[in-house]
DNA sequence: TGAAATAGTACCAAAACAGTACTATATTAT
DNA sequence: ATAATATAGTACTGTTTTGGTACTATTTCA
């Protein structure tokens, strides 16, 4: 449906909070803080570790903390990693897929529409995200930052 | 999963055909000139129908015709039947649905892939489409174009 | 040694997707 | 007239994806 799912959504939370601490961020506190599942948390961050996003320190007083620096984490990496490889068309990435691409109308259009869109996806960074929020709320210094986000 | 229904893909087929010829066509013979599933292909024509983008002509020899010119449909019109109105976030048509608009931080630059994205829809017309689809090869003129498209 | 973390999976319910089917109605050719 | 060929409208269904939970094992620190 051309839309970001939620694993998606909290990955771009968990990691803007992670390119703002410097201490290693446990899944609870996370899940706290912005009254997110807990154990969904938990997966999201395993699976960010696992695609070497983030590192994680294990044992009490552990968490999370960036592998690299929010400048060379891009929309598109975390995409990858929580939404699937992005693939608006699969024809997109191998042309022998689509065994008409000779003759088809749509693989033109939509690989261009795909490119577009990867091309925006690859440019945001998480520290552009991150200088990009506005906190100018006034609540904004408070613990709990309530999301209420994708469908 | 952020990727076109094929009921996308095959609406742009669908309409790219009927740009393409003057007298209406049925959905039997669109179905098989493409190898798409007849009832399918029915139902996809009777909702741009509906939605106004072609007009059905009943009884024998019937069919669609397109209702505009296709200058004037846009890739966006036609995700909207298909597709679901867009909305790569639920926040990005109306801020009251995301409580905490102010301190959340994926919201800005979603919000502007969304526009991004929005705005290649709009300016993608089925005219261009039509003309940027390129049937450079050996078989273009056969009747039957096999499809195998989107996953 | 116990508490608090992550690691790795496996599981499940609900929603969306892809496709089918059925009944009714309109138009045209014969 | 009437049979054939269309669309109109809608309801249904199996499969996949999504969103979320649960469980067991391992690591680390107090």
């Amino acid at each position: 449906m051309l839309k970001l799912s939620k694993k998606t959504d909290y990955a771009i939370i968990l990691l803007c909070h992670l390119g703002d601490v410097d201490a290693p961020v446990s899944a609870q506190e996370i899940a706290g803080n912005y009254q997110l599942p807990q154990p969904m948390v938990a997966n999201i961050l395993k699976q960010l570790g696992a695609a070497g996003l983030i590192q994680s320190v294990r044992g009490q007083n552990g968490g999370y903390v960036l592998a690299r620096n929010a400048e060379s984490i891009s929309l598109s990496d975390i995409i990858s990693v929580t939404d699937n490889p992005f693939n608006l068309v699969e024809c997109a990435h191998d042309e022998e897929l689509c065994k008409v691409h000779q003759c088809c109308p749509t693989r033109q259009p939509l690989v261009a529409l795909h490119r577009s869109i990867q091309r925006f996806m690859e440019d945001m960074t998480l520290s552009t995200i991150i200088s990009e929020s506005y906190f100018e709320n006034p609540d904004a210094g408070r613990t709990h930052h309530e999301t209420n986000h994708l469908s």
